[in-house]
DNA sequence: ATCTGTGTTGCATAGTGTGCAACAGTCGTG
DNA sequence: CACGACTGTTGCACACTATGCAACACAGAT
C-alpha cells in the first residue's frame, strides 16, 4: 500500500467533512506542516481539493465532476448482490433489493430461495408501492414532496384483507415504519406470503432502496420473519456502508 | 509536488471515463504492472476506486460519497467570480451570473458596469424567465419535463414591443438560442437595455448557470454587444472548466 | 500441451517524500 | 507601534518508501 496515497485519502475525507486549514490537516495526519502542504497542492493541481479564498482547504469541483462522469458505474445493485446472496442463504427464503428509480420503484435484484415456492417479483420491474415491504421502507424514508408525485394519481386497489387503501392509512403506516425502522407486508398482496424489509442509504444518508426477506407463511410467518430482522439489518448496514454511508 | 498523489489522481481521472484494467492503467501511466496495481490497491483500500466483478477498476462509491458529503462546498458563484470580473473589466459592461437553482433561476452574482447607468437587477433574485437572457441561456438547454414545470402557469407579461408574449413564441426562440450557442434580450424588459449571454455547464455537461453582458443601447446595441461573444464564450468555457467540465 | 498475456508477490535499491531550519506574513495584545 | 505567536512557504539533505524486476500463478486461446 502506498502511504501517500493513502494520506492523500485521509486528506480527502477530512477535508470532505468541512473545509479545513493547512496546519489542521498537519495535525489530523500527524505530519510535518510543509508535508501537508505538499499533499495539498498535489491534490489541489488535480482538482481533488481547492483552496478557498479564506485560506482553508475544500474539496475541489473535479472530484464532483470525476463522481459525476462515473455515475453509471455506481450500480447498487452490483455492490449489493454478494451481502444479499449470503443473506438468502443464511436464512433461506427470498431475498429482494428494490432501489429509488427516478419516480418509481423497481426490484434491481433477486435471490430465490431453494425451497418450492417461488415469488413472481420480477427485477427491473416496478414495486407495487402500496402492499410491498420494500417500496414502503423507501417511501418512509423520502420526502414529502417526492412522496406525494410518486402517489399523485395512485390507485390503492385491493387484493386482500390486509391490503391498505387509502393515503392516511398509507401515510400512518408510513410513521410507524419510521419510528420502528423497517416495513412489513402482512399478506398484502398475496395472502399467506409475508415479508419484512429495511432501508438501505447512501453516502449522505438518504434512503436509495430496501433489502426484503419474504417468505410463504406456512414455511415462515411474520414473527419468524421479524426474528430475522438483526440478520437482515446487518446487511442492509454492510450495503450502506458499501456505497459510502458512514453511521 | 508528489509524483505518487499526482499519479493517483490520474487513475481516478482515467477510470472514471471508463473501468480500466490494470494493465491499462500500468501502460496509460508509463509504470510497471506491479506499481499500478498498488496504486489501485490504495485506492480502492479508501474507496475511491473498486475492483469490479470483471477485473477492471472503476470509480468507488466513497469517492461518490465525499462528492455528496461536500455538495454545500460547491458554490459555482465563488468559482465564477474572478472571471466575470475579468470579463467586465475587458468590456466596460454589466455581467450578470445567474444559476438554475431548484425551479427557478436566480441572480448569483453582479459586477456593476463603471459607467453611469446601474442595472437593477440584484443578486439572490428571481430572475425574469421570458425577457433576460441568462434565464433563455439556462432554459434553452433543460429537458422538456423541466421547462414544462418551471412555466406551469407562467405569465408572459408584455413589458415593451420586443417582449415573447406566448409559450409559443418562447420555445421557438428557445430553439434559435440552440441553434446559433447563445441569447439575447433585445430590449424585451427594458427599452434601449441589450444583453448576451452564454450557457455555463457542468463536469457532465448539463447547463447549469448562464453569463451575460448587459448595456445601454446608447453606449453599446445589439451588434456591438454580439462582437463580444467570443469574449463571452471564452469565459463561460473558462467557468465550465473550472466546475468540471471538459470539452 | 503450449504459449501468451495479465495479475501478484518478495525484495533490493533508486529516487522521492519527508522533516527541518529559516524565512515571510498576519493577527492579537500590550 | 512593537512584539510574540501562529501559520504558511521554501530549499535542501537524507531517511525510507515507491518502484521495477524476476519469478510465479492463473486463465484463455490455439
Amino acid at each position: 500500500m502506498s502511504q501517500s496515497i493513502h494520506r492523500a485519502a485521509l486528506v480527502l475525507e477530512h477535508v470532505s467533512v468541512r473545509p479545513r486549514t493547512q496546519s489542521e490537516i498537519a495535525a489530523l495526519l500527524d505530519v510535518h506542516r510543509s508535508t501537508a502542504l505538499r499533499i495539498l497542492q498535489t491534490l489541489t493541481e488535480a482538482g481533488l481539493t481547492r483552496r478557498r479564498p479564506d485560506g482553508t482547504y475544500g474539496i475541489g469541483y473535479r472530484l464532483a465532476g470525476l463522481a459525476s462522469l462515473a455515475a453509471e458505474q455506481f450500480d447498487l445493485r452490483d455492490i449489493a448482490r454478494p451481502t444479499i446472496a449470503e443473506l438468502g442463504r443464511e436464512c433461506g427464503h427470498t431475498i429482494h433489493l428494490a432501489v429509488l428509480d427516478g419516480a418509481q420503484i423497481v426490484y434491481a435484484d433477486k435471490i430465490e430461495s431453494a425451497g418450492p415456492v417461488r415469488m413472481h417479483s420480477q427485477v427491473g420491474q416496478p414495486v407495487r408501492l402500496h402492499t410491498s415491504g420494500v417500496s414502503k421502507a423507501i417511501l418512509a424514508w423520502q420526502d414529502t414532496a417526492t412522496v406525494d408525485r410518486m402517489l399523485a394519481g395512485y390507485e390503492y386497489e385491493r387484493f386482500t384483507d390486509t391490503t391498505i387503501t387509502s393515503r392516511e392509512a398509507f401515510d400512518a403506516d408510513l410513521a410507524g415504519i419510521r419510528e420502528r425502522g423497517w416495513a412489513v407486508d402482512d399478506g398484502e398482496f398475496e395472502p399467506f406470503i409475508d415479508c419484512v424489509a429495511m432501508p438501505v442509504r447512501d453516502a449522505r444518508g438518504s434512503v436509495i432502496g430496501a433489502v426484503s426477506i419474504t417468505a410463504l407463511r406456512a414455511l415462515a410467518d411474520l414473527d419468524a420473519l421479524e426474528a430475522l430482522l438483526p440478520r437482515l439489518a446487518a446487511a442492509t448496514e454492510r450495503i450502506s456502508t458499501d456505497v459510502g454511508w458512514r453511521p
